[in-house]
DNA sequence: CAGCATTTTGCACGCGCGTGCAACGTAGTG
DNA sequence: CACTACGTTGCACGCGCGTGCAAAATGCTG
């Protein structure tokens, strides 16, 4: 940190390479990893760099090695926590690996066009997509411009495009099996109209594991949204329902507490008593006092890991063939699933 | 939607030139806000940039244009579901005006260096910090380096910088009405020993409000950070404390849900019956039945809002003025500060 | 048709940097 | 000392695009 002399532009290299006395082309070298540098200018460069407070401006250096190592994050539902663990995870391992994040925001519903344009329009040197948007059209404009794709936790596209997802298979039985251990023997479900393709594979697994340990599934019963509301939504149902199943699975927790507060501050059951609750994901909530949810915990650090890792081989490498990469979950075993429930 | 002709490269404008029959310069031209181009040119270049698939590469543009359009997004804490609409709404407000996102993660403790280097590495127009590290470093470089800058929550830092937060001192003095409304006259505070700058100016004003409205503060009890852990922690020192004020003010909305929480299960207190609770921020959690918290709202989009029209103002004229921007907040009044809690 | 004002167009240069190529310097060997 | 091999250096070109300037084209008026 020696002292920095202002100047009124952001010095280029020519200036740099000006005061050390050497070619523009040194400066650049020094600045390269990789290059072929003398210790001495290299040493020269540096002073000079430090003297004028120079950084080699990354636009032209990305124009000029065809390049741009920018990463397209492409990302709805911030606000919720899983989500935003995911994109912090994500963001702090390319910046770790030197590349950069792009954030392009999207809703469920909004026009993706324009932000594959900007994908484009920058040359980015891949994305990765976590949205719960349908992903198609961004992967055939991926593919048709080769920029190496990641789909987080998205349907299993085929051809080029990398997949990263939980384990959803194993989490829906895992789902059911902690239903079964607790002695449940008839369940009913709380889902989602508008189901992402994780989702539809944790419910698929569930009920298939539930036949295979002779649970009998009483019902389906929907929200609009994998929401709080959405779970509120789903327990009206299924408390009109009348049934009265042994437990409920709820395909993700989000809609598990809402489905939970329903069921005990309108029909005021007692959970794990009148009914034990399991679900998916091991948000942040799930695990406080109010809940308390037996839930199977999904990485976003996992995740976001092996996604990069991929997305990076792929770059690297683009014929390089990267199968579908399922990440690991583990079962969180809480109160709502508790087997003695109020014996005490 | 025309045909597109797949080529090896990605057309530039030279090659939509070639194709339209005209000079490269018409081509930038079409693509050139308020530039000037006869209506048949633009038309041939058009009709020759869909054959090809053309983009303008934004790379090459910012070099030439001597801006990026980039606005470095300083986030800390990604995973609180605030941090996660607010970042949404800027990122999505930005994009709509033309100007792009570009993320810079940093925790609390990270060195934030690295993400200042980025910045001025890629000469960004601009730049708004949301973390709950201290900006100071940041603003300082920031200022030295002519990048317009929003500090958003954040401490007012003189000079150039812009400040956008929420109205912390009416927030506080709410807090305080509420509870008086709602016949409290002794009050615990909950809060952390971390506290950012918000969080202060909340604690703050609402002892002044206590003093006003004379509501005896018997304490202030701490948990580690703004966290539902820090809830909980601040409880089991409230309950330590054997005091039994009327009601509980928490700076904000997680740690009112650890607060809450603890108090429930573990000392089996009755909110609103044993004790009142009020906090700040409405997280959506709050507003859960499970919680029912009567807190004070900050508006994400609202904020994101006046972020980013200060920012662009002053991207626009450098020497403009920006006084700093307190965006109103209103009360949302819940059970946990019923006045006639169980006398049904 | 001539004469003028007004667009429109193309040329050429610059934005800041990486890199192949040839010239240069150096060290090492016989 | 002569010769070779190799690591350094500088030149010049290219990356894709915006834009001032002067030439060309157009439209308009008399």
């Amino acid at each position: 940190m020696s002292k920095i002399v202002k100047t009124g532009r952001t010095p280029t290299s020519e200036d740099v390479a000006r005061l050390a006395g050497v070619s523009r082309s040194a400066v650049s070298r020094t600045f390269t990893d990789g290059a072929s540098v003398s210790p001495k200018t290299r040493e020269k460069v540096m002073r000079a760099a430090d003297v004028l407070g120079y950084r080699v401006n990354f636009l032209a250096r990305s124009l000029s090695q065809q390049r741009t190592r920018l990463i397209g994050l492409v990302v709805s539902d911030m606000d919720h926590s899983l989500r935003g663990s995911l994109v912090d995870r994500l963001a702090r391992g390319l910046v770790a690996l030197d590349y950069r994040p792009f954030l392009l925001p999207t809703n469920p519903g909004d026009d993706v066009g324009h932000l594959i344009d900007m994908m484009l329009h920058y040359n980015v040197s891949g994305a990765i997509v976590t949205s719960d948007t349908p992903p198609s059209q961004i992967a055939d404009a991926c593919v048709a411009h080769d920029v190496p794709l990641v789909l987080v936790n998205k349907a299993e596209v085929g051809g080029k495009v990398i997949n990263v997802s939980m384990d959803s298979r194993k989490a829906g039985r895992m789902g059911a099996e902690v239903l079964y251990d607790a002695g449940c023997r008839s369940v009913a479900i709380a889902s989602q109209r508008r189901a992402s393709h994780t989702i539809g594979l944790r419910k698929k697994a569930f009920t298939a594991a539930c036949a295979d340990l002779g649970i009998e599934i009483v019902g389906d019963f929907q929200g609009a949204i994998q929401d709080y509301a959405g779970g509120v939504e789903a327990a009206e149902a299924f408390l009109a329902s009348g049934l009265a199943p042994d437990a409920a699975y709820c395909v993700n927790d989000y809609l598990a507490l809402g489905f939970l507060d329903h069921i005990r501050y309108t029909a005021h059951m007692d959970v794990p008593g009148d009914l034990k609750v399991a679900a998916c994901d091991d948000i942040a909530e799930a695990g406080w006092q109010s809940y308390d949810l037996t839930t199977v915990r999904q990485d976003p650090s996992a995740i976001a890991g092996a996604a990069i890792t991929a997305l990076i081989n792929r770059i690297d490498d683009p014929d390089l063939p990267v199968p579908p990469i399922f990440i690991d979950v583990a079962l969180v075993e809480r109160n709502s699933t508790r087997a003695a429930p109020s014996s005490l």
